[in-house]
DNA sequence: GCCGTTTTCGGCCCGACTGTTTTCAGTCG
């Protein structure tokens, strides 16, 4: 059973607790345990082979719930889930995640109504049923609907990039705003997370009203949700929420920290706070009444004792003991890239010609890049075969001449087939200064066999580095199934770099796997995959995800200097 | 259901907004 697959049984089992009003504290010792097990960089199967003991190492997770995790990795099921659904229609679930329906709401409609599915509530709010239960009124019923619209529409979350896109001219709007002092936009978004749900906004003013105002008031805001002195929250029309909080300076720092979050790291920021007898909330830090920090968020950190801790690192995934023991990474940041790794030209499926790509990439002050065509096997690309690299060369031999301050490396994104062999030649393979490979077909081979076809490829003695590892698309396509730790361990063993691909609708490896990489000490490479020299600026966002998996400039290939770099390719 | 530098029992993070219940519950983040 995969990690996952074990944190949504969880979550499934604290939903149905909500429901049934079982103690809030036993809920949350579900859901602390899912995400535990979600975001856990090895796969449980794997260390209770080792230990059988070790799951209840982990933190949140005691006797019972380890012994039911053993359970559903022996059994595939759970006794107490299938008791739950017994009292409770799973299908409830689904009514959680209508905005104002809770789990209170879900047992009343359910135990008055008989009210089991979306349908059935959407029925009895036309109807004005729900209006006449206890605690329910019209509006409330209109808002139900309305969020049931909402839902059928519902797009999944943004990417960083798009939500980034959304997002830059309403905070142009709002700085602009008379009376407004600081504007930090917080959130996952601030984390620098893959995707993000919605949008926070923080921000301090001399006149909160008048900044509510030109909040709720901007032109592409669709729906009000909350129109509060403090706290406003809108849908704009491209469906992304939005939350404003406006705070005082004196609390600007309490309230940063707060809402960049993550809610568990926030949670155990604010446990290490009671520990000290200090209450910590969006206010400031608090002994008794008295706020003794919170103006900036070095002081919440230090409050408890601790250094500022990056956002990228604020996932609760043991960034509070690193900063403890003084062991924060220095991340590596986008001024330590020194070359890309991936890019496409007209010879294939890119949009710009081959000295196109290299003027821009010259202009962003790279030492070197590398040229990644596609090869033969990608047919929809356009792929070249063993001649068709043999006339780029020659055009690269030319552009060699005149561009002397930047390294253009031969390079092909080479096909890695069914069988994990490569589609290229051996003897074109010897020629290229660097061999990058990938999977771009056969996406339903299962976990052993995918598995199997890229380790070989990586065994091949030619290879450097595995473009986008798992071949996701953002809200597109799964991950193909793959034993990651076997993967890392490939890459230790033959000496490959793992990629982090820059696309923002890729960013694969993502955080967890580039953790996992980390740890073994294999090297990332961070390439932009760029299609266009636009592209070529997505450089930062495989740098964020490098930042979220913990890593130092010293932890990615192509922060190297040339030099450095090229003895590290040679194999 | 977890956990322990006050505790193996009795705690468990903290606050805003909305609607409707005339004082607060439910929901949300």
């Amino acid at each position: 059973m995969e990690n996952i697959e074990i944190a949504k049984t969880f979550d499934e089992v604290a939903d149905l607790l909500e429901i049934q009003g079982a103690n809030p504290f036993r809920i949350r010792a579900y859901r602390t345990a899912a995400r535990t097990i979600g975001t856990l960089n090895t796969s449980v199967e794997s260390m209770l082979k080792k230990n059988g003991h070790a799951l209840e190492e982990l933190p949140g997770i005691g006797a019972d719930l380890a012994g039911k995790i053993e359970g559903l990795c022996r059994t595939g099921g759970l006794p107490l889930l299938n008791e739950l659904k017994r009292k409770t229609p799973e299908s409830l679930v689904a009514l959680l995640r209508i905005p104002g329906v809770g789990p209170k709401r879900a047992k009343l409609v359910f135990s008055k109504l008989g009210i089991k599915t979306l349908g059935q509530l959407e029925k009895a709010a036309r109807a004005g049923r729900l209006s006449k239960l206890p605690g329910l009124g019209a509006a409330t019923e209109q808002a139900i609907l309305r969020g049931i619209e909402q839902d059928k529409v519902r797009t999944a979350r943004f990417p960083l990039a798009e939500a980034e896109a959304y997002i830059r001219p309403l905070v142009e709007t709002l700085r602009a705003t008379p009376g407004v002092e600081r504007l930090d936009v917080a959130g996952s978004f601030r984390r620098r997370a893959e995707t993000v749900g919605d949008v926070d906004i923080l921000l301090a003013a001399k006149n909160a009203a008048a900044a509510a105002e030109a909040f709720v008031g901007y032109k592409d805001v669709k729906q009000v949700l909350a129109h509060g002195e403090t706290k406003c929250s809108v849908v704009l029309r491209c469906g992304l929420q939005v939350d404003l909080r406006i705070v005082a300076e004196s609390s600007y720092g309490a309230a940063l920290h707060y809402f960049t979050g993550s809610k568990p790291h926030n949670i155990a920021v604010r446990l290490l706070g009671v520990k000290r007898h200090l209450k910590i909330n969006e206010y400031g830090v608090f002994r008794g009444k008295r706020q003794i920090a919170g103006r900036t968020e070095p002081e919440v950190f230090a409050a408890v004792g601790l250094p500022w801790i990056p956002p990228e690192l604020r996932e609760n995934r043991g960034e509070l003991d690193a900063a403890r023991a003084g062991r924060l990474p220095r991340l590596v940041e986008l001024t330590d890239i020194r070359g890309d790794l991936q890019m496409h030209t007209t010879d294939t499926d890119g949009r710009n010609t081959l000295a196109e790509m290299v003027e821009a990439s010259a202009a962003r002050g790279y030492e070197y890049i590398a040229i990644t065509d596609h090869t033969k096997a990608v047919r929809v690309a356009g792929g070249l075969t063993e001649a068709g690299f043999r006339k780029q060369w020659r055009q690269i031999d030319a552009i060699r001449k005149t561009v002397k301050k930047m390294t253009v490396f031969k390079s092909a994104e080479v096909d890695i087939l069914d069988d994990g062999s490569l589609d290229l030649d051996e003897e074109t393979l010897a020629e290229l200064d660097i061999v990058l490979v990938s999977v771009h077909s056969r996406f339903n081979l299962s976990k052993t066999a995918m598995t199997r076809r890229i380790v070989r490829a990586l065994q091949h003695p030619r290879v450097h580095v595995l473009g986008h590892p798992t071949g996701r698309l953002l809200g597109k396509r799964e991950p193909y199934p793959l034993d990651m730790e076997e993967i890392v361990k490939a890459a230790r063993d033959y000496g490959v770099l793992l990629e982090i691909n820059a696309q923002p609708d890729r960013l694969d490896l993502n955080d967890l796997h580039v953790a996992m990489a980390r740890q073994a000490g294999v090297r990332v490479v961070i390439g932009t995959d760029a299609h266009r020299i636009e592209e070529l600026g997505c450089m930062r966002y495989g740098v964020d995800q490098a930042r979220r998996g913990w890593c130092e400039a010293t932890d990615v290939a192509n922060t190297l200097h040339l030099d450095a770099f090229r003895k590290l390719i040679q194999k």
